[in-house]
DNA sequence: ACCATCCTGAGTGATTTACTAAAGATTGAT
DNA sequence: ATCAATCTTTAGTAAATCACTCAGGATGGT
């Protein structure tokens, strides 16, 4: 089970426009890709998925750009992860009958432990972490 | 992050051998992989995975098959899940500088939280839960 | 009109997945 | 010794996915 680029891109992204969230600003895409080190076209294409799903909004033309559509403490990582790559656990094999059932629950406590966490940190908690310094999330 | 069916394939087999390891008979290939519904030759070579990782062994010839080398009670989920795919969660931007800590924080902890869980429940664990009708891991 | 920016869709090389197939090695029974 | 049943190993492969790249279009401010 892997995490996806794409998927850690489309965070990157989201994080940054949260530490520029108050700053009532837009982000330039070029701006983005270089501060995090984001293949542009690509990441063009991450914030179309992110817009679609409600998260982002977008301007063109002079002075456009992209920015949150709503604070950063209203937008959980299980959310963006689930709107790039549908699930933050896929187990294709809790729809398969021949799977029995006994190995179908452990799968379902582990997708089911991934998705809580995913779905408890916010991307302010992010912001106020990286400006304490990081501590916040050791384990 | 998705579970690849490989993986699967490899804990039905490993549980198949675990519900008959105290009956110490070997369990053939082809009856594996009728039991369980698992292509034949594909299991075939999830089999030799196993057995270099030292999960199952082998005996050839007429009534040659497959069984494990050590009590169910003695292999995890998260052991046949690393063997066969090398982590049980793989987060390549842990590695990358470019990904800002606060967010390899987060994937650590979900990281940590799925390995926890595959580490804790054993293919003994399963074949009980299988007797008693399976209610033991509801979330 | 012009230019900076976003928007859209097509294309692509590399890798992975989930198999299929075939020839060879080993063992037990006759 | 031969045969049949089993495992062993290697190679191949069609389809999907990943991580991009590129080209041309739309839009909005000046």
């Amino acid at each position: 089970m892997k995490l996806s680029i794409k998927t850690d891109y489309a965070c990157r992204a989201i994080a940054w426009m949260a530490q520029h969230y108050d700053e009532d600003q837009t982000v330039h895409v070029q701006a983005l890709a270089a501060a995090q080190g984001i293949p542009e076209n690509y990441l063009v294409q991450i914030l179309t998925v992110l817009r679609s799903a409600g998260f982002v909004k977008s301007k063109r033309g002079k002075d456009g750009g992209y920015c949150l559509t709503r604070p950063p403490g209203k937008i959980c990582f299980g959310d963006v992860v689930r709107a790039v790559q549908g699930h933050v656990l896929d187990i294709p094999s809790l729809g398969d009958p021949n799977c029995p059932e006994g190995m179908k629950a452990v799968w379902r406590k582990i997708k089911h432990s991934a998705e809580q966490i995913a779905d408890s940190v916010t991307f302010e908690d992010l912001v106020s972490a990286s400006e304490q310094g990081g501590g916040m999330f050791y384990i």
